[in-house]
Order: C-alpha cells, then sequence, then structure tokens
DNA sequence: CAAGTAACTTGCAATATGCAAGCGACAAAT
DNA sequence: ATTTGTCGCTTGCATATTGCAAGTTACTTG
C-alpha cells in the first residue's frame, strides 16, 4: 500500500468531504467511468463521449486526476502522438462508488443502459470482480 | 414505490450522468451527510457545519434537494421561525453512495474521523441497516 | 514534404461561487 | 407592547469556473 496523500487546504478532515473536493464535480467521474467500463484510454477518446466535454475542461481533469494519484499516463508505443491514460490502483477502487451512484440513479431516475444495471444488480460483488480483473489483465501486460 | 422523475435535458441518458448532474459539486453531499449522520435539521445547523457553506449556495442546493424529491421541509411546531428538513426515501437511498465515498477517501487520503470509518469497514450492512432504522424512527414519529 | 491527426492552449463570454450586508417573520425579554 | 434577538433567507458585487471556438505544436501518413 503506497502512502496516502498528505491533506492539502481541505475545508474540513472528514472523508466525505475529501471525495467530494476530489471528484465532486461535472465530469471527473464520468471521466472515470469511461476509463472503467467503456475501456477508453486517449484524449480522443473523451472527447467523443456522449456528454460532450470541452478540450479545455477535459485537459484540466485529466491533469487534476493524474495529481491526485487516480491515472496515469505514458506514450503509446505505436503511436507517439498518443498519450495513453490508464486507472491507478487508487482509481480503480472507485469502482464500488460508481456502482453506487448508478444503481441510486436507476432505482430513482429515468436512466438508460438497464443492460449494465441488472448485471451490477444480480451480482454486485461478481461485477466489481469483473471490472478488477479486466483492469488488471490491462495493467500487467 | 413512487414514479421515477421525469428525465430532463440531461446530457445523455446514462445513470451515472445523473447522479453526477444532481450531486456533483461540491456541497450538496455535504449536506446529504449532515443530515444522514449527524442528524441536522434546519438551515442554521448547515450554516454552522464544519466545511462553512455560504448562505446564498446553502439555500441554492437546499432548493435544488428538494426539487430533485431528496429532501423535504416542514414549519417546526414548536417555533415558527424555524424549517425541519428530512431526507426522503430517495434521499435516504444515498447512504451507500456516502459509504462508499467515505471508504475510499479513508483508504487512499489522509481523513479524520476513523472511528465512523471503522464502523463502516467492520460491518457495512449492518452500518446501513443502523442508518435507515434511525430515520425511520425520526420520519414515522 | 504536404496534409492530417492527437493532444492540448488561448481568448472570451456566460455562469457559478463566495463573502458581506440586509430583510421580513416570528420569538423572547423587559 | 415594544425593543431586542433569532431564523431563514435574499441581494449586490467581486472572483472563479465553465463552455465554446479557434488556434498551436508535435508527430504520422501518404
Amino acid at each position: 500500500m503506497p502512502g496516502k496523500q498528505p491533506i492539502q487546504n481541505r475545508r474540513s478532515g472528514c472523508p466525505l468531504n475529501a471525495s467530494v473536493e476530489i471528484l465532486g464535480d461535472r465530469w471527473s467521474l464520468l471521466i472515470i467511468r469511461d476509463m472503467m467500463l467503456r475501456g477508453f484510454r486517449t484524449y480522443k477518446e473523451f472527447l467523443g463521449s456522449y456528454e460532450r466535454i470541452a478540450t479545455n475542461i477535459l485537459a484540466d481533469r485529466l491533469q487534476k486526476l493524474m495529481a491526485h494519484g487516480i491515472i496515469t499516463t505514458g506514450r503509446d508505443p505505436s503511436d507517439g502522438r498518443k498519450l495513453i491514460y490508464s486507472l491507478t490502483p487508487k482509481g480503480i477502487a472507485l469502482a464500488p462508488v460508481l456502482t453506487e451512484m448508478v444503481l441510486w440513479a436507476a432505482a430513482h431516475e429515468d436512466t438508460a443502459n438497464q443492460a449494465l444495471v441488472r448485471l451490477m444488480q444480480k451480482d454486485k460483488p461478481r461485477f466489481l470482480a469483473g471490472i478488477r480483473q479486466r483492469w488488471a489483465e490491462k495493467t500487467t501486460r
């Protein structure tokens, strides 16, 4: 287990406040969703996602997610222009958070992607194990 | 089960996007935390919380949480000036989301309130059941 | 080596946030 | 019953963040 991030200028020491300060905006979790569930790895792919993030906001959020140790980046060996973004262990550990947020919205709002939701509902531990396994396969290669 | 909220002008139908559009800001979840975990019920109490929310932002967020059916309000019968805010079933259903966010931050950031965190870690279902029970007791009375 | 692509950066208008002060309804004290 | 205080906001204004369009730079492809 690597050392935890030092407490920055947080409004309080509450763990929920820490999460909210890191992830509480309209875009960060969607980027993480795209990486975790859709396998997106490049700037271009993130830009093409459904919610149409602006280029400057995307660049800013990728920076912040890196600064928080949630994602890392490296050059694509087969194309020097491309950067490959990937989730760190800290990033993949957000899977339960995303899952609960999806389940809550699916239960209380009018939303799409019911296939995914049913997978989560049917066997949550298995769903989470699947996410972690696919991540491990990608990152060890 | 009451009807789900109609799909507004969402950027996409993704359930995670719905959650992020409703809860993805720096304050909403902290207000819900104060109600769920600390038993806060009035404007004054929210204002006094650790993170020092501004009065106009608090009023705005309470409005939005009500519009989304996450909280309700009523007059305090014993003091006509006071409004009592409380969580709806949809609001209390956010307990697993808050819990996972707390656990994630506690595992990866330098945070306080380790007593609460250990309770969550030791027996999560029991912790959630406790939250729901205290809520049910308050709301049926 | 010209044209295209990936990942940004910049400029600027619109929107949201944060702070301080004020306001109206009600309550408590004199 | 009138002053003083409390509660839940609202308003004004400065600053910060967001969103859109148009560059820019490094690399790749034809």
